[in-house]
DNA sequence: CAGATTATTAGCGAATCGGCTAACTAACTA
DNA sequence: TAGTTAGTTAGCCGATTCGCTAATAATCTG
């Protein structure tokens, strides 16, 4: 990745899919397509989306058989793909689903009329 | 993968989303996640696709910088997830697209309503 | 048959992934 | 303040990924 020295910083506050050029859209979708390619991964959007949208750490980790500290690593893999994002509450941390990202790989399938 | 003792063999004459139970249609799905998760293996599909979802592992492998042996591999994860067929035509193998299994990763995402 | 063409298979090695434990930080509570 | 709760960070380690080269197989051509 990042063959050219563009793009040094994260990626945190990009919008999804609305205001990337096309190099970031692939670079973003790429983030996506790897951030989905682990069932643990997909299991916590679902896990997110089917509570609203939103849940703590706690909540999202006790819902898989892995040690806390690998669902804390799937959910930044998330947050870096920009698929959720987190905000600390008093001590808890609360994550929130964001589907935009997701539509890039919408309009992926859609080059296939899937 | 795999910790239960399932399917051992290959899943090469499975069809696309019909006429799997709930489980295959999950392990189809994870293995087309997989697939689609690196870069050059999307762009396969995508050749693919353009060329009229029919091309030769020649014309393919031409496509890339990477070496040919690398491109058959990227050939074969995308045909063990059933996203493309292979027939050997005289001494050149024509490789065709298959888009029934990427309607798994579209009910996915459906889900999340995108 | 000899040689070129089209491709796969075998296997090496660096890098990444994804589990884990241990240690740590920050916030609430008694 | 001491202890508990909620969660991250650090770092180890085995398995997998993905590039490569070399060898091999199979088909066509002269």
């Amino acid at each position: 990745m990042g063959t050219d020295g563009t793009s040094a910083g994260g990626a945190h506050h990009l919008r999804g899919g609305a205001g990337l050029n096309a190099q970031q859209k692939l670079e973003a979708l790429d983030q996506v397509v790897v951030a989905l390619a682990h069932p643990a991964r997909r299991q916590i959007l679902m896990t997110l989306h089917f509570r609203g949208g939103i849940a703590t750490a706690g909540e999202i980790a006790s819902r898989f058989e892995h040690k806390w500290p690998t669902t804390t690593r799937h959910l930044r893999v998330l947050e870096d793909a920009g698929l959720l994002h987190q905000e600390k509450r008093g001590r808890t941390r609360v994550y929130t689903l964001d589907k935009k990202r997701l539509s890039l790989l919408g309009e992926w399938l859609g080059w296939f009329n899937v």
